[in-house]
DNA sequence: CGTATATCAGGTGCACTGAGATTT
DNA sequence: CAAATCTCAGTGGACCTGATATAC
């Protein structure tokens, strides 16, 4: 059940990403950047649960469209800086609008309170595995 | 929350069934076969979920293995007929006894009211969505 | 020295598309 | 004829591994 939903859910996000032309990473790189600020790759990387040579495939894609820019860390020479750009803004707004909305979709026959539980069992489930 | 906790519940499944040499698919060819008997490959597609083009893939490595036969139907012959050996009722059991484990694992944290709610909730979204 | 970072090359499983041949 | 079935070839995104170079 859990793999099957998951695999629904996937497909709607990808055919409204595809407008944006972009990918799932794509937005969790950009969501994580306005949460936490400019941020090396790596730590990108272990925020979004992303591997690090996708890491590296997102923010060039990103860095070329204009949504991020990369920098080196004069502090540390061996990491980046990725800061989100306004244009890159503009983006994670599009997408968020977006997500709403398949989310909206997906989960239409459940109510709020529904949505609620069901967030919240995933959300103790993965904090479980998250801890080990 | 939903792909994230999928990917993990995919990749504890994979981790499982390489020990015995099969994949997702062949698990959910050999579960259909056994619930609702011989089928052509195309109703075993649907019911499945699985797509035409990888019901052939799987169903060729099940009959390398030895764990389902082909055969043409002579009522319709387009159609395969295929059917579940006792070599594939074997493997079935193995993996049915491998899958509750890892969901004993994975959903370690909920109780097993919780668990029934959860299953409850993403059935319910899976039906509307597959009566579209 | 060991560790961390960024990058590149590649592998695998999954979901899917398009086309062809055959049969109904 | 249209529609269904089986098969093959190939695409694309997600996830992961291993190796390399550089910097801490």
């Amino acid at each position: 059940l859990l793999t099957q939903t998951a695999t629904h859910a996937s497909r709607l996000v990808s055919e409204g990403f595809v407008a944006s032309g972009a990918r799932g990473y794509h937005y969790r790189m950009l969501a994580a950047l306005e949460e936490f600020g400019p941020a090396s790759q790596a730590s990108l990387g272990r925020r979004t649960g992303v591997d690090r040579s996708d890491v590296v495939a997102a923010i060039n894609e990103l860095e070329e469209g204009g949504f991020v820019e990369r920098d080196q860390d004069p502090a540390d020479r061996r990491r980046n800086v990725v800061t989100i750009t306004p244009a890159g803004v503009g983006q994670l707004r599009r997408l968020d609008a977006l997500l709403a909305a398949v989310q909206d979709d997906l989960f239409a026959p459940l109510s709020a309170e529904e949505r609620g539980e069901l967030a919240r069992l995933l959300r103790r489930v993965l904090d479980h595995h998250a801890r080990r």
